[in-house]
DNA sequence: CTGTGTGCAAACTCTTTGCATAAGT
DNA sequence: ACTTATGCAAAGAGTTTGCACACAG
């Protein structure tokens, strides 16, 4: 079994603002108020899906000040620094998953959900040689639901 | 061996103007000239992978006279009727491809371009149920290539 | 002729950027 | 203090829409 990282650095189940600002600063990110607060919300609750805007909302919904053009700072900050992951699902919306191990993601049309697929249960045979002067950096799946008639 | 319907309804290795309007016609399409024209720069070259933008320049390169908004509500429609497929790569840039078949696809992320996957080389294992009240629509794969070192 | 498609420009959505202010160390 | 982050509003990319004119049947 494999463990998924939906906790960064082995933060703890419960983390304390402090234990956030920690693994922010092992990151390299000074761990500001909202840097701190964003982390939070990610973080503290197993995985997530978030676009910019959810987030947004939710971070204002707990009475965390912090502007949009921050929250998208803030979500690509923390991609690059290997906190998050981001998924390209369709569109200019822009999806980021708190679970940065190899999966794969169930995509729902109709609602716009994100969902994980379990790690094990997916397994790809027969992928390709790169071409040549080229590696193979990430292989996305996403499976694509719609709604039973 | 599964056949790659890079030419929809059959159409003939070099089609006129003409067959491109028949299969215009019976996608449920009245076969303008923009549409006609489009049509041959997608369907007479094999499989293609453009975006609204590529489309649209080749098009007046070709001297076709057509506006970008007309290419975007040509590609929609062929979509709709089946002779395109669309593929999410990221960011806001929609791309589409001529193959409708079940396939897959590379995608460089250095120079944006995208390459299908020989049909029958990928095989999918453990694909797990869908979630309650949904089918599956497709599965779309993403093999992202970097440049090696 | 009649109705559908096209072109243009404006509107829209999501995202990024520049610069003055605020906060972290 | 010194440096880096934030907030705002404006700019940017890609896409869509509304409406007058043009074309296909």
């Amino acid at each position: 079994m494999h463990r998924s990282p939906s906790v960064p650095n082995r933060l703890p189940a419960a983390p304390t603002p402090a234990d956030v600002a920690k693994v922010l600063r092992e990151a390299g990110l000074r761990p500001t108020r909202q840097r701190v607060a964003l982390a939070h919300l990610l973080f503290a609750g197993g995985d997530r899906h978030v676009t910019a805007e959810t987030l947004h909302e939710e971070a204002l919904a707990r009475k965390v000040p912090v502007s949009l053009a921050t929250v998208y700072n803030t979500l690509h900050q923390f991609t690059e620094a290997g906190l998050l992951r981001e998924v390209a699902v369709e569109g200019a919306k822009a999806y980021f998953d708190t679970n940065t191990s190899n999966h794969y993601h169930f995509f729902c049309e109709h609602s716009g959900k994100l969902m994980d697929i379990a790690t094990g249960s997916i397994r790809i045979e027969g992928l390709p040689e790169a071409p040549e002067g080229t590696t193979i950096s990430r292989v996305d799946v996403l499976v694509r639901l719609v709604d039973k008639r």
